[in-house]
DNA sequence: AAAATATGTCAACAATGCTGACATACTGGC
DNA sequence: GCCAGTATGTCAGCATTGTTGACATATTTT
């Protein structure tokens, strides 16, 4: 468990309250921005933005992944995305396959040109993680994704493990 | 320094290459989704989004705020600011005063309302760090704010850093 | 008085979310 | 084989939040 939490009494309100870890909200907000900010130039130059970017990370990471579990894992409707997944199928980034045992699923997979693309963006995301890593300190690594786990709401914990862990066993090359 | 990475070479393109951490990569991407997801359903009440949250949380935390700062804060151009800015004045729960030094400048300041409503939004995310911080356990603080603190562009570190320590010294109570 | 600064505002547009309705193709149970 | 359910695509329309560029006003600085 941790430590117990500063506790003050409010002067005026009379009611206890701890101070809000403003520093982290804070952080979180400044380190998202620039996190996503800096693939947003690489996106740019492809004419793409943020919600292509995603679409491409997880198709790239989990390969053969059906519609249906993208909008689960991305929580927006179909017409958000198939907005972005047109460009990317229409730029050769992505490519549809016909489920074999439902063929009324497709299959999505990335080209050549989508794992390059896809490969460039994680790399420099990667960049910035691993300089972050390396100033917080050796061991900060499990503290840190322990911490992220935890920010995941209840319900959805256990599915995004579940996804993380199919994307490291899938691995990069199907 | 951190332990050295584990270092493969790839059998196709021979050239060395780190596998990048995309773990942390998709658990930043589900963190953050449900942190601000959870304070989009508090907003929605007040017919408010994530940009009036920002505003509504900067001005809160740093009372007269100038225009010129937030934007530099939210690095969102003048009409995307005044837009929100405009809704949360006329709801009343931010004002505008005009500066003593130089009365060209509005000081930012919040309501009581706008006070409450910051604090509310607030206690929401902190809940949510609490858990996440406690479930990763008792000396992950650190940890946490220092990787976070990495991932903040090189150029912005030192601004960020002092903006989070004004909060902290500014207080709640102006 | 002139130049620079802080702010506000207008018009137009782009990206990415949303809803609801409807069409097509395929599967699976009976 | 039929029919209900499922997976997907698509259309029209709309909201939020970002963008650019131009111009107006008040105030300060030189």
């Amino acid at each position: 468990m941790s430590a117990p939490a500063l506790q003050r009494l409010d002067p005026v309100r009379q009611t206890s309250h701890v101070e809000a870890p403003y520093d982290l909200i804070e952080l979180i907000f400044f380190a998202y921005r620039d996190f996503v900010g800096e693939a947003d130039l690489v996106l740019a130059a492809y004419g793409f933005g943020r919600a292509h970017h995603r679409v491409l990370h997880f198709v790239d990471r989990l390969p053969g992944l059906t519609i249906a579990e993208l909008l689960d894992i991305l929580r927006i409707t179909k017409q958000s995305l198939n907005r972005v997944l047109r460009d990317l199928i229409e730029g050769g980034f992505i490519e549809q396959r016909t489920g074999v045992a439902d063929r009324r699923r497709r299959l999505l997979v990335t080209t050549r040109s989508g794992e390059a693309l896809a490969r460039e963006l994680a790399g420099v995301q990667s960049a910035r993680i691993a300089k972050a890593l390396a100033e917080a300190g050796v061991d900060t690594r499990m503290a840190v994704t322990r911490f992220l786990a935890g920010m995941v709401g209840e319900g959805d914990r256990a599915h995004v493990l579940e996804l993380v862990a199919r994307g490291r066993i899938n691995g990069s090359h199907l």
